[in-house]
DNA sequence: CACAATTCTTACGAATTCTTACAATGCACA
DNA sequence: TGTGCATTGTAAGAATTCGTAAGAATTGTG
């Protein structure tokens, strides 16, 4: 598994540069963004696990970015801010924050922090062999898909990538690029097709209405979204 | 489901007082301990969901029993203590913390942590948010409308920046250059007609009578107000 | 009221994505 | 070896999304 990826939103380039060079030593990867315009921009291409938000951006209040990375996308989100009140922390809390970190703060603590997140996060998505979801089984080892019912759909080893990959990361923004990476389409361009179809196919096993599938969303432009909770199982 | 059982665990009577009142406010459960002994011996008879430890305690280094909680048990473990050392902070979270508060603190903000706790170990597997306005529901998730009748409009995901955007700020002035710096819109003067666009379409799905919007309202040569009353559904 | 600025709506078209059909490949088995 | 079947990519046309353009409607100003 490659390291996780933490984004950093802030301001000052000093701030930026601590934090980032914290967090290599400590073995994640970093990307680094000063308006939140860029951030956001970049979500389209990359999901973070973890992102670093500080709320005192001139850019605009993050607030609505913070609500948004927490409670759509599922992200990890560690508020670090200027304002130690109570009420400001409190605010960023319920907004769906995971942490807050109170400015000036030692690089080591927000490595620590992060770790303990991620570990509480990673513990709870241990994957093995048998994911359930929506009401389906699908036992990865057997290659088959079973029903509510106890209906049995046999799937194939191409379908079985994708559907590892949605069941690894639900609820978050699986960019295309990112699937292409995953799935061995090391060709550039004429991949795209056969995700796409990869994709089709998938959807049609798992009943999906063509019109309006509610478990396999594509967000145009960007990528697809695996909703519905998972939970594995080691077989 | 009945309430998360907190477990306090802290010498002075003071502070196990005042903890377990604001957490008995918030709607928990709680257990006051002011020896480890006693604590572990209650552990053989019910599980805590979290576990506030004083690290500075008299019985014994409470850090073994920490270890232990955290990563043997899997309960959430939120460490109190007057050591405000970065190296102790970092002990605190290699030994399995999930969180690391200083004395004295205020116990809004070890409500507010523990409840950002909890919600991560739940949120982490159930559905998106939900919002509820002037008899609709926005299923974010879903990227569907649904009306009082019960009746099903799908919205694209530019839809869903924008109705999102109103949504989390309700019956306040959304400029138009706010918009456009929250919606993607990198480009300066194209894109205002651009938010027309998605604006209108998106009056239309909601049913908007064109000549007295009663939902999204125009301020000619500022922006926008989304009036009706916005409650959201976190899960 | 006339006129300019702003905003709304509709139609259109480019980009993207979906689906279906088809061909290539590989494997099982007689 | 030949047949049949499943798998998977390719191709082509349909469908969807979403911005652009242009004219209509609205609002504010003098």
């Amino acid at each position: 598994m490659t390291a996780p990826l933490v984004s950093i939103l802030d301001d000052e380039p000093a701030i930026r540069s601590m934090l980032a060079s914290a967090l290599e030593e400590a073995g994640f990867r970093t990307q680094s963004f000063g308006r939140a315009r860029e951030f956001e921009a970049s979500l389209k291409a990359t999901t973070p696990d973890v992102c670093l938000v500080d709320l005192s951006l001139p850019d605009r209040d993050g607030l609505s970015l913070v609500h948004r990375l927490a409670l759509e996308q599922g992200a990890i989100v560690i508020i670090i801010s200027g304002r130690a009140h109570v009420r400001d922390k409190v605010a960023g809390f319920d907004l769906g924050a995971d942490d807050y970190i109170i400015k000036p703060f030692e690089p080591a603590e927000v490595v620590a922090r992060i770790r303990a997140r991620i570990r509480k996060g990673q513990t709870a998505n241990t994957t093995g062999n048998i994911a359930h979801f929506a009401g389906w089984s699908a036992y990865f080892d057997r290659y088959s898909l079973v029903s509510e019912t106890g209906e049995e759909t046999p799937f194939s080893h191409a379908e079985s990538e994708v559907l590892r990959l949605f069941l690894e990361s639900p609820k978050r923004l699986i960019t295309r690029t990112h699937m292409q990476e995953s799935l061995g389409g090391g060709a550039g361009e004429s991949f795209d097709r056969a995700m796409d179809v990869r994709i089709s196919r998938l959807r049609t096993k798992l009943g999906e209405d063509p019109k309006n599938p509610h478990l396999i969303k594509t967000i145009y432009g960007a990528g697809y979204i695996f909703l519905g909770d998972v939970t594995w199982e080691k077989s």
